[in-house]
DNA sequence: AGCCAGGCCCAAC
DNA sequence: GTTGGGCATGGC
């Protein structure tokens, strides 16, 4: 089955799976994505306005994709408000023009972001399916191919190093093990969820996890509590701010700074926009 | 071949 | 509170 809905703006397959928030959608021949998310499978392609999902009813439309895909923001008023006084933010929404931010589940974020770490995205990507092929609980089967879930606290809490030796995680193993733990001691991730989502700092209260450090924690706050105002900064948006504003490489302070002065609660948006903008000029 | 990647931990200031 | 070395792996 699927399930189809017209009138779609600001919208992009490629800008929105390959801009690096997520790490399990593979892009088809077509242009569409499939890839697992909130324990299903399903293949997502976009034509001229109307949004197909496939392998989807109404009902798992209307419950998970509309919130996942964020449907429901209106990111052409965003982008005016944005664009209005940054020329540079404005190259980089018009190349990026289809970027949405993904709601996506809490613990696949925490777990997503403790391995990018000091990683880069095909080899992210790598250990991800790796991680939930040998671990994860089966979610489905798709045009052939089965899917798992991104492996439960419970379950990588009981694993050792050298039982993740396969997943090639390097250094990044031990941090997931003794997180998972740590998750489980505070209730499991829909407690902790809840707990970051009233907190007052989550990007502060993130990093007593052990292997969550600033960047982790404030993707995660983007990606996996729906913080849109977070600002993730890497060496890629360290480039990319010292570029187009002038920033220094080394200056966090000021790049935070200039964030929330400028992009406000849209933060994370532009965020988006300036890593896919630099990453795709290569320079 | 060597530098680099969606950084963090930990010890030493 | 800040700074710097160490870190596992493989993409390019």
């Amino acid at each position: 089955m699927q399930y189809s809905v017209d009138n779609i703006k600001d919208f992009n397959t490629d800008h929105i799976f390959d801009c690096g928030q997520c790490f399990r959608w593979v892009r088809q021949e077509d242009g569409s994505y499939i890839g697992p998310a909130m324990g299903k499978v399903a293949r997502v392609s976009y034509n001229e306005g109307t949004l197909t999902i496939d392998n989807a009813d109404e009902n798992d439309f209307i419950h998970i994709w509309r919130s996942y895909l964020d449907l429901d923001r209106n990111y052409g008023s965003i982008k005016e408000q944005l664009f209005a006084s940054d020329e540079a933010m404005k190259a980089a929404g018009e190349y990026g023009y289809g970027i949405r931010i993904l709601n996506q589940d809490f613990w696949e974020t925490v777990v997503s972001f403790i391995i990018s770490q000091n990683n880069n995205i095909p080899r992210i990507k790598g250990c991800i399916e790796s991680l939930c092929e040998n671990f994860g609980e089966y979610i489905g089967e798709y045009e052939g191919k089965k899917y798992y879930a991104v492996p439960t606290p419970e379950k990588l809490s009981s694993l050792t190093a050298e039982d993740l030796a396969p997943c090639r995680l390097g250094y990044r193993a031990p941090y997931l093990i003794k997180m998972a733990a740590q998750f489980i001691e505070k209730g499991g991730p829909e407690a902790v969820r809840r707990e970051m989502l009233e907190a007052e700092d989550p990007i502060q209260a993130l990093q007593q996890f052990y292997g969550i450090g600033p960047k982790v924690a404030s993707c995660i706050s983007l990606f996996g509590l729906g913080r849109f105002d977070a600002f993730p900064i890497d060496v890629w948006m360290r480039r990319v701010m010292n570029r187009i504003y002038g920033i220094d490489e080394n200056d966090l302070k000021t790049m935070k700074k200039y964030a929330e002065e400028h992009f406000g609660e849209y933060g994370g948006i532009a965020q988006q926009y300036l890593f896919y903008y630099i990453r795709g000029l290569d320079i």
